[in-house]
DNA sequence: CGTCTGGTTGATACGACTCAAATTTGGTGG
DNA sequence: CCACCAAATTTGAGTCGTATCAACCAGACG
């Protein structure tokens, strides 16, 4: 049983379904509230793969919503060095109030084709205050993303090559899983080794040999853009990953579902 | 004109001021947002050197508020690593709606003795029900405390040591100057080098040994919990500090005003 | 005074980087 | 369907930045 390989331009665009199974980890959602989620989520925008959808200096107008395909939040140095900072999944919220600010201060590009949902601040305002369980579960998300930064933080400031991309891995996977992306330890996995590296901090080649190892340990398949994880408990163990940091322990999903 | 020695203890604890200082750098504030401000951060609570405000696995009940003293925001790891994943000033915030989550992921510990007001859900609604402009300003305090975060991702990814080093002095002397707790390019500075090692993901041998390279090439001084920057410019050039992630590009204080 | 914490130094080891080239893969067009 | 090209992956050899381990020192404190 192995999923359709991941090639740009062939996706299953399930806009509405998506946005509410990312908020639904959180809390259960009425009729009404998936709909207005839905509704809000009408004004939607095509990234092609490693374009920008907004870059470093611009001003934010929009909170941007995905609804399918990867994307990458990364800062870029005066002498070339980038990090990948964050990783978009399909049900993500890109920054929830960003247009606040005056100026991005990183960039969001795409890895795969992406489709993304506008909302603009007035229909953000709207949304959050006639449906206070949407609001929650916005706040939840807000939440999460910056646990997700902290462990990142973690990760590249007290893990090992080897832990790190374990740990990476696991989190996609289980990202994945929670908004139905993700069966039997297996997933699409568009990220190539270049990306992993910025993600990890690690160069492309120190990144190769290290997934070299991870297979060779028995830990994981990687190829084609596809993960299968071969043994999760181990995998876990192995890169030290504590799921705490997801907060998945509310009503609406549990951590140990094999959604 | 040096400033006082940071001894245990011995704080100036002028409590209101310091939390409109820092939510004035994003917009000014009216007498009666302010005066919301003082009564919200009525119940304080000290917290000795060294000891945790709270702790991973507590369940998180209250806003916390940081009067006067430092702190940390630290993660763990089952082999005993550590790593500082953030730093809290005068004036910071430690996690707005945090109580939505049912178990902390990560322990606030404090560096110096500190002076917290623990704030209630209700008196939160209070405050932003009725006071649109402070909101706006939490607002922008939770999106400047998330791309500091990133910041420091970057920090450990793609930065050397000396490099790394080098931001975080510069990112906390602009953090304090920006709520009056920094001038002339001196400011206190508690963190040990261990703190220094935890925070930037080396061992604190080699953050002395950094130190020692930053103040061979004159950009710093640093001793008896006293930072000193012998010149900034040339410290920001050196470990591509680019402040635009603190956004302090508003109404309420410039950049470049030297407060 | 003796103890403790934080800072400093030296010698050595190793994980990850660099550079360079070869190989494989996937997409494209003849 | 095959030839071609660019992107991604893989391999090898040599280097370097940072970690490790082990003392030692200075000042603060009781």
């Amino acid at each position: 049983m192995t999923m359709p390989t991941l090639v740009p331009g062939a996706f299953q665009f399930n806009a509405g379904p998506v946005v509410a199974s990312k908020l639904e980890a959180f809390t259960k959602l009425s009729a009404d509230d998936r709909e207005a989620l839905t509704r809000v989520s009408q004004n939607t925008r095509h990234v092609d793969a490693r374009r920008d959808l907004i870059s470093e200096g611009d001003k934010p107008r929009y909170v941007h919503l995905v609804i399918d395909g990867w994307g990458a939040r990364y800062k870029s140095l005066p002498d070339g060095k980038r990090q990948i900072v964050s990783i978009f999944l399909p049900g993500d919220f890109c920054d929830l109030n960003v247009y606040i600010l005056k100026h991005m201060d990183h960039s969001i590009g795409a890895i795969t084709r992406m489709k993304v949902a506008m909302i603009t601040p007035e229909e953000m305002n709207a949304l959050t205050s006639q449906r206070p369980r949407v609001t929650q579960a916005l706040w939840w998300h807000e939440l999460v993303s910056t646990a997700i930064q902290r462990e990142w933080t973690l990760n590249l400031g007290q893990r090992s090559a080897y832990e790190r991309l374990g740990h990476v891995l696991v989190e996609l996977y289980l990202r994945l899983r929670t908004v139905g992306r993700a069966h039997d330890n297996r997933c699409d996995f568009p990220l190539t080794q270049n990306d992993l590296a910025e993600a990890t901090g690690l160069t492309a080649v120190h990144v190769n040999r290290t997934l070299q190892e991870l297979r060779g340990d028995g830990l994981i398949e990687l190829e084609r853009r596809q993960l299968h994880i071969l043994d999760l408990e181990r995998l876990m163990d192995a890169s030290m990953f504590n799921a705490n940091y997801l907060h998945l322990d509310h009503e609406g999903r549990h951590l140990d579902a094999n959604a």
